[in-house]
DNA sequence: GTCTATAATGAGATAGAC
DNA sequence: GTCTATCTCATTATAGAC
């Protein structure tokens, strides 16, 4: 065993360490990694820098913490979503993917807007290869669980293709999250995005992907 | 008039410029606005880091310079490709779509991989709003009219959902630049993405999106 | 136009008192 | 655990010689 265990943290300890983490969750979605400060996390959760040091150690552990603290939430939800899928058969796409995104919303309605701040801080992860492993560690066991389901639909599908629609789906996916400002500019007075639509887009061009006649 | 006009450059001094703005293209693109320092893109232009402000101004000027550099060429290319689209008639929305899209592959075809640093750029004017007047600029116009000759097609869509479409094609687009990495980890040995699947991708998705039946 | 030197700011990280 | 003060470094930006 390696050195002692160390005590339970205080509740103030504990407290303390989740408005930082809450905080570092905002300014992180909000910014991505680089353009975050430290301070400006410090600020918002008015705690010294110090501290920030202390509950979070480096930047970048604090980024990785960040992410991996809400990750297995999502996953269990949609794991168990998939599974409710599969008792209740038949499969669809459509039903697949609905799955996948709906998490996010579930999770809004239920606990709060916190949760669209979680959906842009998993898009700046997506997006950047430097977060390659932990994307690799907090999504993409989700991720492939639910590529091998989608397959089991087009048994003649290559799991590359998947995997393309995959990406091309949660790239939407981030835009859905991202995107009020560049829909108020392309069509003015335009309602906020609906889910839905981020459903039926990504089905169909999943379901054109995999479809498709070989050459 | 307002002062009198600058004298012509030199040629020495518009190719130090193009060597700064080349370099520029290729850092932004990689590390982003925030990640980006003018210390490397000096270091990689091999000029020192006062000329960087000489010729791009602030740091914020540059990129935007850098975005704008090569915006008109490439809206240039797609404006054309949609105009013979439309003159050989009849017109298709996976035609469109690939009217859109295939620019980059031509200019990476034509002109190097350069441009291939470029949609990366684009992608990170496109993913944050701060620079939503810059995407309005540069490439909205050409967007409104590839939206336009989509909607032509599906008289009952409404813009916004065209919109909506637009804005998951071009997340998607970007994920096409971005996404090598992914791809790795998620279907080990995979070819690198084809843009064939882009467009098929999206193409569906926007057909299933402006051919919903309204509730 | 070019380049060097330097100013001025803000960053992440740490040491040590409480 | 908490907080203050400080260190060290890298950044953008500018002033001025050539």
């Amino acid at each position: 065993m390696t050195a002692a265990r160390k005590r339970a943290p205080s509740a103030r300890s504990l407290e303390t360490r989740k408005r930082i983490l809450d905080a570092a969750e905002k300014v992180f979605s909000r910014h991505g990694f680089d353009g975050a400060s430290l301070r400006e996390i410090a600020t918002l959760a008015d705690v010294p820098v110090g501290l920030v040091h202390h509950h979070g150690g480096s930047k970048e552990a604090l980024f990785a913490e960040t992410v991996r603290r809400h990750a297995g939430l999502l996953a269990e939800i949609r794991m168990r979503d998939l599974k409710a899928l599969k008792e209740k058969g038949p499969l669809t796409l459509e039903a697949i993917m609905d799955c996948f995104f709906r998490a996010y919303q579930k999770l809004v309605n239920e606990e709060g807007d916190q949760w669209l701040d979680y959906g842009r801080l998993v898009a700046h992860v997506s997006a950047d290869a430097r977060w390659r492993d932990l994307a690799a560690e907090c999504f993409d066991p989700t991720t492939q669980h639910f590529m091998e389901a989608i397959l089991s639909l087009y048994p003649k599908a290559t799991s590359e293709l998947a995997a393309t629609g995959q990406i091309f789906s949660v790239a939407a996916m981030l835009a859905f999250f991202n995107a009020n400002w560049r829909l108020e500019t392309l069509s003015p007075g335009a309602s906020p995005p609906d889910m839905n639509h981020l459903v039926r887009f990504s089905a169909a061009g999943m379901k054109a992907l995999l479809q498709a006649k070989p050459a």
